[in-house]
RNA sequence: GGAGUGAUGGCCGAGUAGGUCGAAGGCGCUCGCCUGCUAAGCGAGUAUACGCCGUUAAGGCGUAUCGACGGUUCGAAUCCGUCUCACUCCGCCA
């Protein structure tokens, strides 16, 4: 959510904003169209309860010294009627004005590429060697089905399309790279362990940004005011939500790990196969609440912190920047971190690292003190993937390959896996 | 799921025959004084949001907030209704 405020003192800024972004300009307009009525309203009905207010205690004195006051009582009773509507009206243009800032996205920072679309995507730098297979790289589907450590059909038997179930080492490695990460990132990074539910109230998707634009994207419950969470950043990033923190708490960096739902609303026919685009995925979840004039340095630090994941499990990957045009709703800067799939012969993406500056913070409610008695002001959030699990496992099938099949296990994970290699278990 | 109790400021805790209560008191915290260290003591201060005025200042004015929402009333922390949450007991369960 964007400063009411400072749109009304520099809207052509926030114009100039959303042109960048490729949003419509006429937002800022139809915002500032509405924060003027909902001021009027305003302005009126406190005028009024001031005048009431006075009255009252005229009132009160005049019933203390046994004195008749039945003469402003039946006026004030008018001016309370008065009131009545006039606060409805406030409560409605109020409401207005709420529903249109939570729609309007955030305005990209002065040091993101311009750009119309994911074409004008920055590379940034391109980490790890590729592999090179004297045989043809097969997609990790099919090594994954040949090594029974996937099972894709009965996954649909048993749920739906877009659904999966991980076996014996499949299983295992799922468990390991999570218990990695979160290790990795904790002892590290300096991250605390979070461990979060899986389902989310209202309140918490709209302090993200979910909500109210994404309902579509994620999995309600029934008859619920409840979600299943897309990420572990919704649960984090509402963790302070509603309070004040001091200086010296920051920043506060958080791992999380959690399976996501995504409904893939209008991804129909995508990446159909393997574990690329499924409606339930797991993923370790970094988020940092930051001092405002740190939130830059502490991105290029959170890209690090991820990109560390990779470079531990010798996977080549690729950091992008991402222009103007191609930015999410709530985001003023984000790298990707794209993984090589060698199968494929492309770069996928695999952690997604982005600051929302105070866009979340405003909506949440998350503030923090610089010192003692000093006013409260909002945090800048960040947060990225380190990394998404399912991915990870579908790029360490492609890379590690062998002739034969089987797949070299990275070694870091050896200690977690018990094993260098996943080979088809004889039986 | 059943029965009961309760929700006040950073914390504890007053305040229910409605009026001068943003709210006593204590603790904590901040600043100053004092004390040859520490402790104690003394004084002052100590919520948030929004609007208006003001140089997007200092500051001033106003409105709102005593779990939430709604109602009664000229006026509600105080009365009425609904909801939410917490705690206790019972049941059930991992």
């Amino acid at each position: 959510m964007l400063d009411i405020r400072a749109i009304r003192s520099q809207p052509e800024w926030f114009r100039r904003g959303m042109e960048r972004r490729k949003a419509d300009a006429a937002l800022v307009d139809a915002l500032l169209l509405a924060d003027k009525r909902w001021r009027e309203a305003l302005a009126e009905v406190e005028r009024l309860k001031s005048q009431r207010n006075k009255a009252s205690e005229a009132i009160a004195a005049k019933k203390r010294q046994g004195l008749d006051a039945s003469a402003e009582i039946a006026e004030m009773r008018r001016v309370s009627e008065t009131i009545k509507q006039l606060d409805e009206q406030v409560r409605e243009r109020e409401a207005e004005v709420q529903r249109l800032l939570l729609e309007v996205p955030n305005i990209p920072h002065d040091s993101v590429p311009d750009g119309d679309s994911e074409a004008d995507n920055v590379p940034v730098r391109h980490v790890g060697d590729k592999p090179v297979f004297p045989f043809e790289p097969k997609p990790h589907w099919e090594l994954a089905e040949a090594l029974d450590i996937v099972d894709f059909e009965r996954a649909v038997k048993i749920t739906g399309s877009r659904f999966v179930l991980y076996k014996g080492l499949g299983a295992r490695l799922e468990r390991a790279l999570a218990n990695f990460m979160l290790d990795f990132h904790v002892s590290n990074h300096g991250y605390t362990e979070m461990f979060p539910a899986f389902i989310a109230n209202e309140e918490s998707l709209v302090g993200t940004g979910n909500l109210p634009k994404f309902g579509e994207d994620m999995f309600k419950l029934e008859g619920l005011p409840y979600y299943l969470i897309p990420t572990a950043e919704v649960p984090l990033t509402n963790y302070y939500r509603d309070e004040i923190l001091s200086a010296r708490q920051l920043p506060v960096k958080l791992a999380g790990y959690s399976a996501c739902f995504r409904s893939e609303a209008g991804s129909a026919g995508k990446d159909t196969r393997g574990l690329i685009r499924l409606h339930q995925f797991q993923k370790v979840e970094l988020v940092k609440l930051v001092a405002p004039e740190t939130s830059y340095d502490e991105l290029e630090r959170l890209v690090q912190d991820c990109a560390r994941i990779l470079d531990a499990l010798e996977l080549p990957y690729r950091v992008i920047e991402i222009c103007t045009g191609d930015l999410g709703f709530k985001e003023t800067k984000k790298y990707d971190l794209e993984v090589w799939m060698p199968a494929q012969g492309v770069y996928r993406e695999i952690s997604s690292c982005a600051n929302f500056e105070d866009f979340q913070a405003r909506r949440a409610g998350l503030r923090f003190r610089r010192e003692e008695g000093a006013r409260p002001e909002y945090v800048h959030t960040l947060n990225g993937s380190g990394l998404a699990i399912g991915r990870t496992v579908a790029a360490i099938l492609e890379n590690g390959q062998q002739a034969d099949g089987s797949v070299r296990i990275p070694k870091a994970l050896v200690p977690y896996m018990g094993t260098d290699v996943i080979r088809r278990e004889v039986k």
